[in-house]
RNA sequence: GUCCCCGUAGUUCAACUGGAUAGAACGUUGGCCUCCGAAGCCGAAGGUUAGAGGUUCGAAUCCUCUCGGGGAUACCA
């Protein structure tokens, strides 16, 4: 039973007839933001009060007046300015409880209009290792694919993986100058990526040389500039900022330059770097050309690309496997590839795409540049691959909304490709960039993998998994808690807890914000954490086998819920919240909403433990109540938990 | 230069998208295990929401400006 639509409809027929747009209004009916409020609340009367020229406070009073709620609440309390708060009848309160533990989907109501999503998400080159970089979208796409399923949306999940691009290039370049064949025998995956990152660091010491001049150059302009602006700064405001910022200017042309001496030192320091440095000059261009002979279908370069994307493949589906995320396609754009020639000649045809420059371009209102879909050279660019694959997927799954879960440094990509989208005849579909914050490290700057010493994804897994070992399968605290688990076990546990710590660190954030990959506070096991989650789960599942209750169905249907107690009342709102939390992440795709809501109800749950006795309570009927409490909760934790990609245990 | 995002307790983040006295966690700190698992619970301290104006019944949220941080900016993805 959706409660809030139930609560939001008996104000909107309390508003019918009395103003235009009822159920607008009726949507200002929500969960109470403090308890002292009641459990729900309507700030309804106050935007009303210009538009009916009575007093907000007699507009509430009325409003209640003509409500009819007495079956499920108790009589509205009404403040000043005109709030109108709402207090569940126990009752109502139980008897929502106990329908909801009894069914399987826990009272969660579906969608009126099914709608067909295509969600984009993890993408990662598979040139190159997965890095925590790709681990945000991975997590927060898969979890919103499995919350619009659960929420009885058709979607359909697509890897858009980077298989055809320059990365491949540079492999295919290091893999016939470089390779060593010993090394690729016994570990392929391992070697090609070592390959990749040679290629990467000649590449970019050659582009660090051929900078140098052009560095200094501007560093000399900004201190010539910076002495220019010092002898006009007195006293004058404009002078000062312009001074200002020519002092930042002279700063950042400087680091630019420690960068790139930091480049070349690296690469000169090493005899054999620096001889393959020399003897594969204009690394880049090679490089490229290794794509381009690929694209046009060279015989030896796609013998390779065909050789090694097996490998590649099965890598990363061991990451995925492990961190149970699937895909119902995964097209990357080796995929699309064929299409890409005639779609842009239909562009051209029809006048959408003119060339400029020697290249092709989309011309799209409200932007400065262009949107190339054709480079001056011939090459495709990953714009006519994404016009590719909204065609395509038009063509095969007609969508009503595409979610892109992609880095928000992409986001001025992405208007473009949508507003060009639009202008080729896509506009019906509601395409969105689900964009999330930078991973960064301590000192807050973005990891990258052209650094070299990037920690891979599978590493940090283990990681994880090993600390959560160390916590959870402390010998101590396992006699303390008396827990006996076989190694086995033990190991099942913190794979368990590890994973889920990684994830939720992640899902936890609201995705826009920047995001600090710190192991070590991840993995602590306190606060906002999924362990924190998982052991109320644990906690509670103890409780039932200690009971000896199976909990059926039957044996739910029978029990009288009785909620004396204020800590068994609010865990029973808590409980009946959880199809709002689940409302609320779809409304503007945040995942961070139904891990707030499961902390609460961990929390919640505690007090409601450390209360209120559950296998020790007074009566028998008082007991098989709260134990009913505990089953609903630890079922709507369970629940919750496996919507996040995120996996319970019994005992930890 | 232009455009976009951000600035909230010492730290990491919330605040139901304009609602009531801005909330949690970590850290600091005081209590609670002869009692269902103490990774826990109950309490305390900690804030001019970067700053200044404005909009209105009401602003962390919307508008303008200032300061500070990040990002994008025609042939990489």
């Amino acid at each position: 039973m959706k409660l809030t639509e139930t609560l939001r409809d008996r104000f909107a027929q309390a508003l019918d007839g009395w103003v235009d747009q009822p159920q607008e209004y009726a949507q200002r009916v929500a969960p109470a933001r403090d308890p002292r409020f009641g459990d729900y609340q309507a700030n309804i009367a106050m935007p009303l009060e210009k538009k009916l020229g009575i007093k907000a406070l007699e507009i509430a009073n009325q409003l209640v007046a003509r409500l009819k709620i007495d079956d499920l609440c108790l009589p509205p309390e009404v403040l000043p300015p005109g709030f109108i708060n709402l207090r569940l009848r126990p009752e109502v309160l139980a008897s929502l409880v106990q329908s909801a533990v009894v069914d399987e989907r826990l009272g969660v109501g579906q969608v009126a209009q099914r709608l067909t999503y295509v969600i984009d998400y993890s993408s990662p080159n598979v040139a190159k290792p997965m890095h925590v970089g790709h681990i945000r979208s991975t997590v927060i796409g898969d979890s919103l694919a499995r919350i619009l399923r659960f929420l009885g949306h058709r979607v359909i999940s697509d890897n858009h993986l980077g298989d055809w691009g320059t990365q491949f290039g540079m492999v295919i370049y290091g893999y016939k100058h470089f390779v060593d064949a010993a090394a690729f025998e016994a570990a392929p995956v391992a070697e090609l990526s070592r390959l990749y990152r040679l290629v990467q660091q000649l590449i970019s010491y050659q582009a660090a040389v051929q900078s140098r001049p052009a560095a200094l150059e501007l560093i000399a302009r900004a201190t010539e500039k910076l002495s220019m602006t010092q002898e006009r700064a007195a006293g004058n405001k404009k002078a000062e900022k312009e001074f200002k910022a020519a002092t930042r200017a002279v700063e950042e042309a400087e680091q630019a330059l420690i960068d790139i001496d930091k480049k070349i030192a690296r690469v000169q320091s090493d005899p054999l770097l620096n001889q393959l440095a020399i003897q594969h000059s204009e690394l880049e261009t090679r490089a490229q050309g290794e794509t381009v002979k690929l694209h046009q279908g060279d015989p030896e370069n796609l013998a390779l690309w065909e050789r090694f994307m097996p490998l590649c493949l099965s890598e990363l589906e061991q990451v995925y496997r492990r961190l149970s995320i699937t895909f119902d396609y995964q097209y990357g754009e080796s995929f699309y590839h064929a299409m890409l020639e005639p779609l842009v000649e239909r562009l051209t045809a029809a006048g959408l795409a003119k060339p400029s420059d020697g290249a092709l371009c989309i011309f799209v209102p409200g932007f400065d540049a262009p949107m190339l879909v054709r480079k001056a050279d011939g090459a495709f660019l990953y714009a006519t691959t994404d016009l590719a694959t909204i065609e395509y997927r038009q063509e095969h799954f007609q969508p009503d909304v595409m979610l892109y879960v992609v880095d928000h440094r992409q986001g001025e990509h992405f208007n473009k490709l949508f507003a060009a989208a639009r202008t080729i005849g896509y506009g019906h579909i509601d395409m969105q960039h689900i964009a999330f914050g930078t991973v960064t490290d301590k000192e807050g700057k973005p990891y990258k993998t052209r650094e070299g010493s990037v920690m891979g994804l599978d590493y940090l897994l283990d990681e994880a998994v090993d600390r959560a070992y160390q916590v959870v399968c402390d010998p101590e605290r396992l006699q303390r808690a008396n827990l006996q688990m076989s190694e086995v076990e033990q190991r099942t546990v913190s794979e368990t807890v590890g994973l889920a710590a990684i994830k939720y660190a992640d899902l936890c954030h609201n995705r826009t914000s920047d995001y600090v990959f710190d192991l070590n506070q991840m993995v602590q096991l306190e606060g906002n954490t999924a362990a924190y989650i998982q052991y109320s789960y644990a906690r509670i599942a103890n409780i039932l086998k200690n009971a000896e209750v199976s909990p059926t169905n039957a044996w739910a249907s029978q029990i009288g819920l009785t909620l004396a107690e204020p800590a068994e009342r609010d865990l029973a709102l808590n409980l009946l919240q959880f199809e709002d939390a689940l409302w609320s992440c779809l409304d503007g795709y945040y995942p961070s909403q139904l891990t707030a809501y499961l902390y609460a109800l961990a929390r919640q749950f505690a007090s409601f433990y450390d209360l209120c006795p559950v296998l020790k309570a007074d009566t028998a009927e008082l007991r098989a109540s709260r134990l009913l409490l505990c089953h609903a909760t630890g079922s709507t934790l369970k629940l919750g938990l496996s919507l996040l990609g995120i996996g319970v245990v019994d005992r930890m």
